[in-house]
DNA sequence: GTCTATAGGACGATAGAC
DNA sequence: GTCTATCGTCCTATAGAC
């Protein structure tokens, strides 16, 4: 933790792009990024608005950068949670069922509602044509239609588009409703039994 | 449409104020709450910022007049389509089916992408606890739960509670997913493909 | 009833000191 | 690397003319 150089920084530049980061989520959750500013990201931050500004450059920058992050840390904590790797994620006969990709998706949520919340809020706001992550979020609803497509097909399903569609859907409107009242809905076990009655029996 | 008095105004207050909620209900949906201006709304309305206040007091007053005229409208629209009347809609035995209360919304939304996209921005944005709209998708919410609910106990659906919870919950995302692309998904026949495989077969 | 004018902030971003 | 200082813009809202 010393610093290694006399500037004044006691912060390495990785570490404190992290501490922004983990702030702009937060704030992003709650407010939306629209409804958040710079400034409340600072002051979370522990720096001021120009500090932000030099390591993420503007403010579509930072969401492009907590985007970035969220990608890489989400993908890798749903491989590890499904037993394989990263990169089998994209295999085409993919060795995951759709069962298995649900629930591995819908217990690591129901532990962090910050981020479901970061990205219910930013899907809605990302509508808009000209919003900055709207892009994004064409391409991630892309590839999550496909993940769930191939889980699908690896499950025998009869047609693994649509049933791809209404998991997704499922799944996405749930969560909106558990993150308006979490004490009213249990995630995990609503949507164990919600599954059920899509997929016919519960299974491994 | 021949003036009363000799004041400037060309238009009565109920047009004006019909041309400001019409003017906000595009903006809001568009870009969201947060994200419009009440200059957005002046020009789209064709008057100027001061004159929007003076019709609806304060931007947050904006957003519940925004609400109040949507109810009206479209608890309307919904009743003239399941073809009862209004107070029906909150009656205990419902007179209507899960499968048509649902057709009806579904059939209804299809034919205003903008309307929905206001409720799908607005739903996420109001989950921040001091959105000025937080209160108002509460209990809209507990409304439609208990709506869907009494349409599944009509429909002598086993479990009327999770039922209305998946229907709702599946019409939500699939219609999240419609707006993103409503070239790639047709809203209508994907809700009757998808909600044949929860309902067990399509009814009357 | 709608306007002009303006108050009074908050915002994103830049320049330059340290 | 982070700061201070500042620019110019946008914002909501109010006061008062017409």
């Amino acid at each position: 933790m010393a610093a290694t150089t006399r500037t004044r920084s006691r912060m390495s530049v990785p570490e404190r792009r992290a501490l922004i980061l983990d702030a702009a989520t937060q704030l992003i959750g709650d407010r939306g990024f629209r409804g958040m500013s710079l400034r409340d990201v600072a002051v979370l931050a522990g720096i001021t608005e120009a500090g932000v500004l030099y390591h993420v450059g503007s403010k579509d920058g930072l969401l492009v950068a907590v985007l970035e992050h969220r990608d890489e840390v989400d993908m890798a904590s749903l491989a590890e949670r499904l037993g394989v790797d990263v990169e089998t994620l994209d295999e085409d006969p993919l060795p995951v069922t759709l069962p298995a990709l649900c629930r591995a998706l819908v217990d690591r949520n129901a532990l962090q509602p910050q981020i479901v919340r970061l990205y219910a809020t930013l899907e809605a706001e990302s509508l808009e044509a000209d919003h900055p992550a709207n892009a994004y979020f064409r391409e991630r609803e892309t590839w999550a239609l496909g993940l769930f497509a191939r889980a699908a097909t690896t499950s025998g399903v009869e047609d693994p588009a649509r049933t791809s569609l209404a998991m997704l859907s499922l799944m996405d409107g749930l969560q909106l409703r558990w993150l308006r009242d979490p004490t009213r809905i249990d995630l995990v076990h609503e949507w164990e039994a919600l599954s059920e009655v899509f997929l016919g029996g519960p299974r491994a």
